[in-house]
RNA sequence: GGAGGGAUGGCAGAGCGGACGAAUGCACUGGUCUUGAAAACCAGCGUGGUGAAAGCCACCGAGGGUUCGAAUCCCUCUCCCUCCGCCA
């Protein structure tokens, strides 16, 4: 969440940068309003509770001396602003929990270097990189066996069964079988290897508490989003950036292990409630994929370094598998509510026409540290402050898969995938069309 | 699932109705001493809320209750440990 006193101390200016994300000033001066009330309830509340302590303290000391008539008369005087004080701790309590929610309902401030925009035409479109770029060959022109979308290729080859996934689960939960289910472990394993020599890796749970999904901004706004298991209160994680970032929920960590590290690939899982019939063919939308991600906490004078060795990293695994892709540089109107800041990759899928986002790498400042309560403290003391977080996906398996498989077709039907996954496939770089 | 034991500051660990935001030790920070270091000694050392400030308030796993007053008594829950049962 935002800072409540930065908002107080500034509002004028905390208004502002939010209006270019689309969130209404009335929304802004109703929580602050609320704020006020609920302060001068606190103070009434803390002030009723001090004279109660007080007294309760005379009363101990005039039993002491024996002064029952005394002691009896401040108990009675303590007993009548006990209940004063029980019924102003109600009503603060009552406008404090407005505020929490309130405040739980904004999204982060957009950093400045973020593009300013509405929606997601006003992205700015950066860099494109293709195999062969470096050496100075023009943009990749694909050939007719190439334009033949996954699902086709999938069906084909037998290593995709959307039927009989749609059996067993419904809709958008995709199958993979034979060659088609290895090529994903092995993507998974690469990018796992790619990044161990900083992050260590996390195999987290695939539920969560509801605290947990509060930490990182899933919850409360975008509940329709997640998967909830209500017999036992517990959502599907639709990424692993809502483990990792409760790994330390609630710590205090010391500035000299900074940044902290992690990668965990799980199982991630989206409702795509708003979505419905939208980008339904294939792997284009599902409601579970795979997924590598890279996370960090870290000190707001490393985050964007760290920022950017995220985006380089997913990056680095683009140009390895030899795909298409480019950078998007997201504009306010059109990141994620707890971003400051995100970058997307695309992935060229040359058997749809379409760029597909395979990646998203965003820095969070201290908005779900906030709310994850994960601090830390400097090396020259003083107090504690809220560390940064960052993380991105490295990457998304189900679209990299579908683009791997279409950019990989020969003319012969046969695809050929790429050479950094041959130490994950037992050698065996092609998938042969069914005898 | 059953039976017992536990949860206190960075860590260890006392306290079990009033002077306890909390002894003590360790760790850490500053100082004295020393050529320097160690040792010793002295001092400091939790977090958050609110307030212009002094201060006040909250926090001893979480939530409720009893009481004039709760770390301390009662209830519920969570987590950890030991034993039993079941199980991939």
């Amino acid at each position: 969440m935002i800072d409540l006193h930065l908002l107080r101390a500034e509002p004028e200016s905390v208004m502002a940068r939010l209006a270019t994300r689309g969130v209404a000033r009335e929304d802004i001066e109703a929580l602050l309003a609320l704020d006020v009330t609920h302060r001068e309830l606190l103070q009434r509340q803390e002030q009723l509770r001090a004279e109660v302590k007080s007294l309760s303290k005379q009363v101990g000391e005039a039993r002491k001396r024996q002064e029952t008539a005394l002691a009896d008369e401040l108990m009675t005087k303590s007993r009548d602003l006990g209940d004063a004080e029980r019924v102003a701790a109600q009503e603060a309590e009552e406008v404090g929990q407005q505020v929490r929610h309130a405040l739980l309902m904004i999204p982060n401030l957009p950093s400045s270097d973020a593009p300013i925009g509405a929606s997601e035409d006003d992205n700015v479109i950066g860099e494109h990189w293709w195999p062969g770029k470096d050496a100075g060959q023009p943009v990749p022109e694909f050939s007719e066996a190439q334009r033949k979308p996954h699902w086709e290729i999938g069906e084909e080859l037998g290593i995709l069964d959307l039927e009989r996934g749609s059996r067993i689960a419904g809709s958008m939960f995709p199958l993979f079988r034979g060659a088609g289910s290895r090529l994903l472990r092995a993507l998974g394993a690469y990018a796992l290897d790619a990044h161990s020599d900083a992050f260590e890796e996390v195999r987290p749970p695939t539920f969560a508490l509801t605290e947990t999904l509060l930490s990182t901004g899933h919850l409360p706004k975008f509940s329709d989003e997640a998967y909830l298991m209500e017999r036992d209160d517990l959502w599907a994680i639709p990424t692993a950036e809502v483990p990792l970032t409760s790994m330390h929920r609630g710590e205090i960590l010391s500035e000299d292990e900074l940044p902290v590290r992690f990668t965990a690939q799980t199982a991630c899982f989206r409702r795509e409630a708003g979505a419905a019939g939208r980008d339904t063919r294939g792997l284009l939308r599902v409601h579970e994929f795979d997924k590598v991600e890279l996370f960090a906490y870290c000190t707001p004078e490393q985050a964007e370094s760290v920022h950017q060795d995220v985006l380089a990293r997913a990056e680095q695994l683009l140009r390895d598998l030899g795909l298409y892709y480019r950078v998007l540089d997201l504009c306010t109107g059109d990141i994620g509510a707890s971003s400051a800041r995100t970058f997307d990759l695309e992935v060229y899928s040359p058997g749809v026409d379409r760029w597909l986002e395979v990646s998203s790498v965003s820095w969070f400042s201290d908005y779900q540290a906030r709310r994850a309560n994960v601090r830390y403290r400097s090396a020259d003391g003083g107090s504690p402050r809220f560390v940064h977080t960052v993380n991105g996906s490295a990457l998304a398996w189900a679209r990299i898969w579908a683009v791997l498989v279409e950019q990989g077709r020969q003319d012969d039907g046969r695809v050929e995938l790429p050479e950094v996954l041959a130490p994950y496939l037992g050698g065996r770089l092609t998938i042969e069309p069914k005898a």
